[in-house]
DNA sequence: CCACCTCCCGCAACCGGCTCCGCTGATCGT
DNA sequence: ACGATCAGCGGAGCCGGTTGCGGGAGGTGG
């Protein structure tokens, strides 16, 4: 069994408490000679307070709770990064639930980290009213990140433009002349998702294109190439092609490459999240880039004020995008 | 304030404690008609169970810890999932502490972790003695996860047979008739790493060739890319890599495709750990797999037979590599 | 010499659940 | 009819901390 409280206060003769008020320079002041021998003793006991009770007494875990899709998806990986490295500046401790688009699970992971008194909540929700309903009755902090699911005006989010950034990435498309698009959405039922749809459509009505209907597939490598195989199949015409994720982009490569369709030349790729994979894909993907340390930052920052300031008012926050121009759009062809 | 389980036995006209044995199926019996009304009032005042205290009387969180070096590299990446995955369906959650190959940071996360009472512990160390002290302290179940750093023996390990996997690839390249072969590795105080180190050599000096030093760089993509830059601007002759994860293959295909190095004629590129990153990259990446399902799948039932099963014998599961073929190191070409 | 103040410190009540143990009333056997 | 047995339930201690409250020792001023 690991050393307690009370046995630090009988190696140092004082009382268990006292040894609270010297770790915690505590709410009553110490004399300095007990404070030494307080200490010493929980060096030679290698004393460590247990943070179960601590957080049972105070109500307070020191840990906060991230649900998200996947982490093989290369821009959530990267969140996960990024969200933790904050954490851990601020002496949190982060719990991982992945969801894999599977609402049952989500809910499944929601309870458990609710139950686990987890101080806030960061969630990339696959999306739906029923999870929501949750966190309402329990009444925590949470932000919302990446994704905003209607209705969830309540609760703080962190998000980007997603329209405006779609808009942006066609707009670039059609900007090299590009007429016969596509674009790979993502799974139907996400808010964001139907933005980024939105943002196509816009960009190109605007431009006085008809916009074929986005073909939605998961988010994942594997959805983008399979995706491009079906359409190349099906023997639509198409220059240039709009992915909404990374992952998407690094498969519709691939299968474009398998076609022996070349790209730029052929068929011009730009796609979504603006990870260090895509940067590494061949050729470099163009891509319209979510600041993932931004969106990390003020997804904890918002929580913690949330949590240590008490405050309930949510925010809304909305990044603005940027394209992140590589190669697989022509900018550095001719074209 | 959330709802008690004294709330509830006041709702359903009974002890606190025969709440307790009707949720836990408890020690005692309990009447239908009782165990009725406490179910009703569970159902109606939305009560659960808060598993702080729960933990704190049980000395039991139902929580695991991992620690491992980032989220960026897809083979981590994999194995969290992986991990996850059974650690879900085991009911336990998962806590992820990356340590960026900082051992200040890995021990701090290392004593959060012991702290929090955490069940078990999943390690994929950066290596060195002064954290196994850590734990040995604590006496809680560890599997050493990946990689089994030196004087590790009185802990499990779930790992790959690292020298031989390296051998497999070296074995591979020079099948191929590569002899300007070079060696991109790890941290070098990585055992792991040596270990790896040590298959290239013995590969090398089976076939009678020399074998170059290894270089050490981070496991990265970019720790790859810019190896082979540099290699390129020496002008060291190479016909053939062999890197030590796919991370960095996908640099060193980067670095290549930018010098106007063809992979596989010019050069042939074997790396290490068969992730799906790796299969989607241009040429897709020929690489010694390890099988993360496999692999997350030992690490938790060795964890669960300590935790649940009191079994505190180390277990030492040593998997065997496979040869997964792409197009980078030449099969699918003439040579 | 007494009243009073300061400075330290220990006692004990929590936090919310688990479970040992003892008590009650009913059932059963003879 | 009467003791033994047993199902069903509640009281209370405990897990390991935090913290309000009160009290003792020593010093100061009147």
């Amino acid at each position: 069994m690991a050393v307690t409280r009370a046995e630090v206060a009988r190696a140092a003769g004082v009382s268990p408490a006292l040894v609270s008020y010297v770790l915690n320079d505590g709410p009553r002041p110490v004399s300095a000679d007990a404070r030494a021998r307080v200490l010493r003793a929980i060096e030679t006991l290698g004393y460590r307070p247990n943070r179960v009770a601590r957080a049972l007494r105070q109500s307070r875990t020191n840990s906060i709770a991230m649900l998200m899709p996947d982490h093989q998806n290369p821009h959530f990986a990267e969140l996960a990064q990024a969200v933790e490295d904050e954490a851990f500046a601020a002496d949190y401790v982060l719990m991982i639930g992945t969801t894999a688009n599977d609402p049952e699970r989500e809910r499944s992971y929601l309870r458990s980290f609710l139950d686990r008194q987890v101080d806030g909540l960061l969630l990339i929700s696959v999306g739906g009213r029923p999870d929501l309903d949750l966190i309402t009755g329990a009444s925590i902090p949470v932000v919302l990140l990446d994704r905003a699911p209607a209705g969830s005006d309540g609760f703080s989010t962190v998000v980007i433009d997603n329209a405006r950034a779609a808009e942006l990435a066609v707009q670039h498309l059609l900007g090299h002349g590009r007429r016969s698009l596509v674009c790979l959405s993502g799974p139907p039922h996400i808010e964001a998702v139907r933005q980024r749809e939105q943002g196509w459509r816009r960009a190109l009505s605007a431009a006085g294109c008809a916009a074929s209907p986005p073909r939605n597939v998961t988010f994942s490598r594997d959805g983008g190439y399979r995706a491009v195989q079906e359409l190349l199949a099906e023997g639509v015409p198409v220059d240039g092609i709009f992915t909404t994720s990374d992952a998407q982009g690094i498969g519709a490569l691939r299968a474009l490459a398998e076609a022996g369709r070349r790209v730029p030349e052929d068929v011009a790729v730009v796609s979504f999240d603006g990870t260090e994979a895509g940067r590494y894909a061949q050729p470099v993907l163009t891509s319209v880039a979510q600041d993932v340390g931004t969106l990390a930052r003020t997804a904890i920052a918002t929580l913690r004020a949330q949590i240590e300031a008490g405050q309930t008012a949510p925010v809304h926050e909305v990044l603005v995008p940027a394209l992140r121009i590589g190669a697989s759009c022509g900018c550095h062809a001719g074209s």
